[in-house]
DNA sequence: TTGTACGCGTTATCAA
DNA sequence: TTGATAACGCGTACAA
């Protein structure tokens, strides 16, 4: 049998409502003895006030839920640092649920927390379709949510995202400034809205160097090392390209492999950038060019948001955050000579 | 105003004990027709049950606790979609807390997770000295805890670890085979246990090889890239070493660094291995001979063993398990010429 | 300055 | 086959 209040006002010769009162610090006129009586007490009996009981009655639970693609994706364990250090700073537990991008665990991570009475939600909802996330989420308009990554187009939501359009002009602009101009792209999955968006930037500034768009450079991968090695091989092998613009540093990743495995040496007769500055990838020999994401601030921002909304207890405006990636220039990326 | 087991009970016009009864699917002797018009009316009403009420009476809150030192370590990922996996499986959620080895925040972990009342904790304490650990779990004994990465030898707890010192011997046996005989060594911080017996096999491994042991040739780092870079830059500058055995990768990546900055080629001049097998370690050039951990499969067993417990009670036996390293061969640890 | 008594949403016990 | 009611541990309005 766990100590109880009542265990506490026993042994005190109070009233659980003074112990009460001792516990949430609400000490206004009370005569000193008892309040340092009831501490000692609680000192000695070991006392730790339980959490889901006093959940029934205010309403909160100093809980919040985090939902993610993948944790093993480097891209989110800085993320959900960033959500975390926030949550412990307002005294806040968070859980973590991992979804593998799957829709059906997307929903039902969705119902667990809200079945656990969590106070708000950060959703880094990167990869499903706006339909079925509305239709997900729809279930819970009362719990605040923050999505991360990118934001619906919807005023339901608070979002902190990345401007996806421009790290695709950022990095596809630094290799034109390079005079490259057969530059293959290899993209994230078709369904994901950063595909989309960091798509449009690549074709904004070829179109702006007017360098003609050629579909065949441009392929679809799943931003992890696999999919970013098997497109490189066949834009090497096929396509003759001088520089590759990988939408993920993981994808990046798997480029250099497929090099390394034909042959091509980066960055004499490749160049290539990557997205999301993950910090392993100074790893890399040579250094990986990308775009930077700064993804712990992202997390924290969010959390911040939600936190807001939290206090303000629903009625709060949304609010919707938009990040500048920057290009980070390093040795994976190299001037084409001049043709003559 | 939430929908309860009430409004469903007045809308259906049944007691709430039969709402109950049909969520709990005690549904044994019950007229179908009430059963099915409950039922529909949870649907209509889009009714999900309060696991916060109902754990006030069944003492389960579905919830574990997970406590790492730091999920952007890469090390941990794995280990926590292992723990993660196998809660989903038994439709738990997980709170995840990072410690950043602060004792201070390792013992607030534990305050908040058993004032959330979880039924049940993994623990990552890898790097917290014994004593400090009893005292801080000393509070809570009644929740199930199992012990990950390096168990305290302590009846207390059951534990899941890697055997270490089999780990140290197997690198460093790697190493003497190919007739290395000036072994720099780079372990984890002094205070953890991990190191001692990683120490331990190193040790031996030299021992049997008859190699007399050179005090100056072992360096102390923090599990880090940064202590292994500056490590690293001692033993090739002062010692003249020709391997080098990382206590963990991300200390060998940091020996990569320094190596291409003093020019010293690898595995050319110098061999070096390391611990963990980190997914990204391939990507190195060369690529990295290391000690494999399956880390995902110690989150697994772990959360396993801790289900084990919490199903049974309190009552269960504790249990030890120990995990094989086993030696993974890359390209950066070469044959020495042999001397003559 | 302190205490009594009710209610939070659910499950469990016993009765009908 | 179903229902009334007592718990669970706590916070709080109101009373003393």
């Amino acid at each position: 049998m766990k100590t109880t209040i009542k265990d506490i006002a026993m042994r005190a010769n109070v009233s659980i409502t003074t112990v009460s009162r001792v516990i949430n610090q609400k000490t206004d006129g009370m005569s000193e003895t008892t309040r340092r009586r009831v501490l000692e007490i609680i000192q000695e009996m070991n006392y730790h006030p339980n959490k889901i009981a006093r959940s029934m009655i205010t309403k909160r639970t100093n809980t919040i839920g985090l939902i993610i693609p993948d944790i093993r994706n480097p891209f989110f364990p800085e993320l959900v640092r960033g959500v975390e250090d926030v949550a412990k700073k307002y005294h806040y537990n968070v859980f973590l649920c991992n979804t593998d991008e799957d829709i059906e665990r997307e929903e039902s991570s969705l119902r667990l927390l809200r079945e656990n009475h969590v106070d708000g939600i950060v959703f880094a909802n990167s990869y499903t379709s706006k339909d079925r996330m509305s239709q997900g989420l729809v279930y819970k308009p009362t719990t605040p949510i923050v999505l991360i990554d990118r934001g619906l187009d919807d005023e339901m939501f608070s979002s902190v995202y990345v401007d996806n359009e421009k790290a695709g002009y950022l990095g596809t602009k630094h290799l034109i400034d390079l005079q490259h101009v057969k530059i293959g792209c290899i993209t994230g999955p078709g369904y994901t809205q950063n595909t989309q968006y960091r798509l449009n930037g690549y074709l904004k500034a070829l179109e702006e160097a007017s360098i003609p768009i050629n579909k065949d450079l441009i392929l679809s991968g799943d931003f992890r090392m696999e999919g970013g090695y098997h497109a490189a091989k066949i834009l090497l092998n096929r396509e003759n390209v001088t520089a590759i613009f990988a939408h993920n540093d993981l994808m990046a990743f798997g480029v250099y492999q497929a090099a390394s495995e034909l042959g091509v040496n980066i960055p004499g007769d490749l160049s290539v950038v990557g997205i999301d500055n993950i910090k392993y990838n100074q790893l890399l020999n040579p250094g990986l060019t990308t775009i930077e994401q700064s993804v712990y601030k992202m997390g924290e921002t969010a959390a911040q948001i939600l936190f807001e909304q939290i206090e303000e207890g629903g009625e709060s405006q949304r609010v919707k955050v938009n990040m500048e990636p920057t290009l980070i220039v390093r040795n994976s990326t190299k001037g084409l000579p001049s043709m003559c």
